[in-house]
DNA sequence: GTGGTCTAGACCACA
DNA sequence: GTGGTCTAGACCACC
């Protein structure tokens, strides 16, 4: 797993960390069972706070990405085969997407633009169904 | 227009109004040359202070999507269709998206789902095509 | 004279109507005692009020560039060969220039470049001196 | 890195901070990856609100000339070396560049006395070229 | 009437 | 410690 994060983004670090690891599940890289690298481990790798860290994992922890375990870490922990979508993850989700097609729609990309990145994004990751049959 | 805001949002409340306004333009209910409601009055019908609904009218007018005039207030300024889409636009957008998809893909949500929310929020919009031809 | 004034931006309408004139002065396409169109005239052209053109010529008439006349209307005044330059013109424009160039330089503009629009553009005015060889 | 602003003049103090700034960039006197003071400093040190040094910094941001990191405040972030000119940099600058050099024309002031200045107010700059040599 | 500027003070998020 | 957000109220510039 090799995350890379941007020091100067105004997008907040934890947030970048959490959302380096949900892309890396998605594509595949990390599955269910993975231990993730300890809080310290990955602090002292990117050179910043552990406490940083420490505030992505719980982010994923709440968002029920990952589990905590005292001795073995934090480790994947949702496999998507075991059932449905989260119920309650959809209307955030799609309030978002909704905002983030607006833009594109209203900064002159094409629909089927928009619909061709979406998908070429989506080949690069790993559905369900692929998962299972793995 | 009818613009809705949660003021107890997480979401920044002046984000909140440019997310609802560049929506509403993707959705065609406001075009180009349309004045917005002025900041004050957008304000107290908010119940908000003036000076938050100015940083959503600065934020938009810097994205290019308004402009403000003195004596006329904020009308919208952009119609895609009178070019290419803005260049330079595509790449934080991208990486938007691509969070956004490896959140729905490891919560399970399928990627033929995702497609067809995607393609259906869309259709909510008119593309540049449609409004050429209306 | 053809003056184009622009009702978007956020320069202010009646600083553009001096911008424009003074433009037109340096070109010399307007000299000492050339009459200036009526303000009601000019207001009437742009579609703006009269109070805005009136607002100009005032600025115009302040920095000794127009004078004046209640019969007569607005002439040009000043006439370069009557002397050497305002005294207290200097201070303002020299920090304006300051800002301008610093400005070109952090953005990369290289100082052969920026030497060259100069001339450039004085190219397309009248020195004091070739006006009165005309 | 020594800047002064003038609280009576008709510029705003955000105005002058930035081009105070700009100026001290293009002198060399501070360079790519250098600190800015805290907004909350800078404003103490002016005795005016830290809002209005935040407003400075915000333009300069969205200049491209800072950029602003949650833990070590704002930085410099351009170096005209990097790269060639900002596109779409020179426009409203030319416009500029012509309204100034016009009102030296009409002011009396004579062209070779006006390249004169500028020629001597870049020497107080560094060039890219020379920013690299040293 | 409109937006723009500045002040003042509170609270929160991030690191 | 840093910046970001929101509120509140004042005054000014423009049209």
């Amino acid at each position: 797993m090799n995350l890379t994060i941007d020091l100067d983004s105004d997008v907040p670090i934890y947030q970048q960390i959490r959302d380096r690891i949900v892309e890396a599940i998605a594509r595949g890289e990390i599955a269910e069972g993975d231990p993730l690298p300890s809080t310290r481990r990955l602090a002292a790798d990117f050179a910043i706070n552990f406490h940083t860290v420490n505030k992505a994992y719980d982010l994923l922890k709440q968002e029920g990405v990952i589990r905590v375990n005292r001795k073995s870490g934090a480790v994947i922990r949702r496999d998507p085969r075991t059932g449905p979508p989260d119920p309650g993850f959809a209307e955030g989700w799609e309030d978002r997407l909704r905002v983030l097609l607006a833009e594109a729609t209203v900064h002159g990309l094409d629909q089927d633009e928009v619909v061709r990145r979406c998908t070429a994004t989506l080949s690069g990751f790993r559905s369900p169904a692929e998962r299972v049959s793995r």
